[in-house]
DNA sequence: CAACTTGTAATCATTATCATTACATGTATT
DNA sequence: AATACATGTAATGATAATGATTACAAGTTG
């Protein structure tokens, strides 16, 4: 199993938004950089869109930011790619025996302990920003 | 997408060790609380006792804890079913454009992020161990 | 040997992902 | 208005993982 690459694809868009600012993004320039087809971008575009990360115009060229990348965390693109459904990153085996003691009652418990481990990633996923990566990348340049 | 059942499942029949410790528990028995098929039971209890967390006879009913289980942690039993690999909660889009700034140098910075947001989920669940399961679905029988 | 168990491989339906193609729709320029 | 080019979006297909099921080999006990 493994989380969908919608979420780096994501993060991907929005970092080459700053780091390309010089030249006009379309979906085709920025699948070449990604390695993917047109349509895939399109399609996680629209969602950033929906999420409010980013502005675009139907048919016109161009991506820019809806708000200051700074505070664009990794939390906001991985709710906004929706790659885990809220509260969902363990699937929890349906139907147990309800004449069962435990499989009346587990679900309940494994939930909750799911439901913190989850939680502990998506806190740390705020605390990352697209700012963060830009930096990155631009250190990795000049070294 | 979602992590695989297995480890609820894992968790449900390691708790049934306890809890019907009175009665001898076949993979029959153990799949007709969890509802599903004896061989999908059997399956997880090989993946649980060659990460050593119980002891199953080849041809003799019954499983017993391995160690215990106040020290087996769900971290141990999310190991144990392989539901994640190492490293690889979240996959990152391959062959980024080597010729693009940012496809050259995205993947060692997301992987980084990536790799912290999935140690804090693991850390989580090391914190929590079958005991606490099963004192969990003991206090909801009493209550 | 007979009855019962675990161990394990093969098959199948279902689901998600990602790449691809195609085309409708929107915008700008001439 | 016509052309060129962009985004928006639906449909299709290959691939992979999951979980249920069946079947049977191999081990154990009485």
């Amino acid at each position: 199993m493994s989380i969908s690459s919608r979420f780096s694809v994501g993060i991907h868009i929005l970092s080459l938004i700053e780091l390309n600012k010089n030249t006009v993004n379309t979906s085709e320039s920025i699948a070449e950089s990604v390695n993917t087809n047109a349509a895939v971008i399109r399609k996680i575009m629209g969602m950033l869109k929906k999420a409010d990360l980013i502005t675009v115009q139907p048919g016109v060229a161009g991506i820019q930011f809806a708000r200051d990348y700074a505070d664009i965390t990794l939390l906001d693109v991985y709710h906004a790619v929706h790659v885990v459904k809220d509260n969902e990153l363990f699937s929890v085996h349906n139907n147990p025996n309800p004449n069962c003691i435990v499989g009346q009652n587990i679900q309940g418990s494994v939930e909750h302990y799911f439901h913190r481990a989850q939680q502990a990633m998506e806190d740390e996923l705020k605390t990352m920003t697209i700012k963060d990566v830009i930096n990155d990348i631009r250190k990795d340049v000049h070294s």
